[in-house]
RNA sequence: CGGGGCGUGGCUCAGUUUGGCUAGAGCGCAGCGUUCGGGACGCUGAGGCCACAGGUUCAAGUCCUGUCGCCCCGACCA
């Protein structure tokens, strides 16, 4: 992509409305802007890195058994009335009536319509164990948005729901989902926590938050700073981890990740039942399994920037390479730019030109604030010798050489 | 919802305490010239019913009342 032909708002300084380092990189490099408090718009670079995060999630859903479908946001209120979460959620709800006279929600969540769906097909043990899983924008009029993508009324959530025959089945497919969040979370580029925890309103027994570490999070934990375990803060202070001795320390964090087991709640109330292998009926047993895509957005930058702006994990940066042709008005300067977007193009890699014709400060400290993984230097070395460069954006290495030779090393760190 | 802060061109802010002429600066934007490897410089120019409504006053960005919006702290959560 050209930098001219897309849309990136870079800003100079910082707008009034960030205070929390995400939310302050995610409006300063233009990936996303506020419509109205906790509603934000995508811009392309934002929906570009939301969409590597999907891609991640996706292929260690696929891996984990689960598949894809994709569930209406517009719910009958009557669904949570039989689920008797009517009340519970009530006050994050967002209602209306339309013009049927129907009572209508924007689903906060899908336990009740999943559930509904399943049961008008599955009636025998046979066809169980299954795992469903989507991605989308849930709906939750929140008491308090804060910190730009970390809690908005609009946001993205992956959502998945496990159906088994028994508590056995249960626990594996939990057990595989806790596997498969630990791969997404790394993948992310994330140092994250595991902490098990409260199911609140979604019922149940069983649950596990998954935290990462962040100055600007909701939640505060005790973490042991040896072998790393954690616990879920309440009142008590000075408690010391119970296999290291040691006092456990608190830190702050957000929470990008949760699964529960929840047994037979949904599935006894709306009578989602099979029919067992002697011939009984029995509510299905489910587990449901959440993650903050566009939360993991503010997560990964938390975790991942410095004071010229993000570091984008390779995996999740918006371009695999920026080239920077520095002086676009030198004709030999930008053919070269040009053919090397055009090469690394047709090799399937995913470039951002940046052909603005802008002074060499404006582009670099916008690349860094960008954050995209490399940058490829075309400039004054180039004139004179020949020579272009190639930048690490995480450890500010720099190579020069040849543009065969460069070309050559910007595969090696892409592809190894 | 309770507590605190803020609202002045696209962005960051000054001016409000102590009311006074046609409302300012920097950045950004448009034009011209000089520059050209880490957010250049000069000149010219466009852009604002000072969040909105009502009030006080000879006079309101500034004082009073109400409303709306945004941010932060708390309860809630991915």
């Amino acid at each position: 992509m050209l930098w001219s032909k897309t849309f990136i708002p870079t800003l100079k300084e910082t707008p009034q409305e960030a205070e929390s380092i995400s939310h302050q990189l995610m409006l300063k490099a233009g990936l996303v802007r506020m419509l109205m408090a906790g509603v934000y718009s995508y811009l392309p670079l934002g929906l570009r890195v939301l969409n590597n995060i999907e891609k991640i999630i996706r292929a260690e859903m696929e891996a984990a058994g689960a598949a894809e479908l994709l569930l209406p946001a517009l719910q009958p209120k009557e669904l949570w009335v039989k689920s008797g979460r009517d009340t519970v959620i009530a006050d994050v709800m967002i209602e209306f009536i339309d013009r049927r006279g129907r009572h209508i929600c924007l689903g906060p969540t899908h336990e009740e319509v999943i559930t509904e769906l399943v049961k008008s097909y599955v009636s025998s043990y046979r066809q169980l164990p299954m795992v469903l899983y989507q991605i989308q924008a849930k709906f939750r009029d929140e008491i308090r948005p804060r910190f730009g993508l970390v809690r908005s009324c609009e946001f993205i959530m992956k959502d998945a729901y496990s159906f088994d025959k028994d508590q056995q089945g249960l626990d594996k497919n939990y057990q595989a989902m806790h596997q498969a969040y630990k791969r997404i979370f790394s993948r992310c580029g994330l140092d994250f926590l595991t902490v098990a925890a409260d199911s609140g309103v979604m019922g149940g027994s069983v649950s596990h938050e998954f935290m990462v570490g962040a100055s600007d999070g909701e939640d505060i934990v005790l973490l042991c700073p040896q072998c790393k375990q954690a616990k879920p803060f309440k009142d008590e202070t000075k408690l010391t981890c119970p296999e290291c001795g040691i006092i456990l320390q608190k830190t702050n964090t957000l929470e990008v990740g949760h699964i529960f087991q929840l047994g037979t709640k949904y599935s006894a109330a709306l009578g989602a039942n099979f029919v067992d292998d002697k011939g009984k009926q029995q509510p299905v047993i489910m587990g449901c399994y959440g993650i903050g895509v566009s939360r993991l957005i503010a997560a990964i930058i938390e975790q991942n920037h410095d004071k010229d702006g993000i570091i984008w994990p390779a995996e999740i940066s918006p371009y695999q390479v920026s080239i920077i042709a520095l002086d676009v008005t030198d004709e030999l300067i930008f053919k070269k730019a040009l053919e090397i977007y055009e090469k690394l193009k047709a090799e399937g890699i995913e470039v951002l030109l940046d052909d603005r014709d802008e002074r060499a400060g404006v582009k670099f400290k916008d690349a860094d604030l960008l954050g995209i993984s490399t940058q490829i230097v075309i400039g004054r070395e180039f004139s004179k010798t020949g020579a272009i460069e190639l930048k690490m954006r995480r450890d500010n290495n720099k190579i020069t050489g040849k543009a065969e030779e460069i070309l050559g090393k910007l595969k090696e760190v892409l592809h190894g």
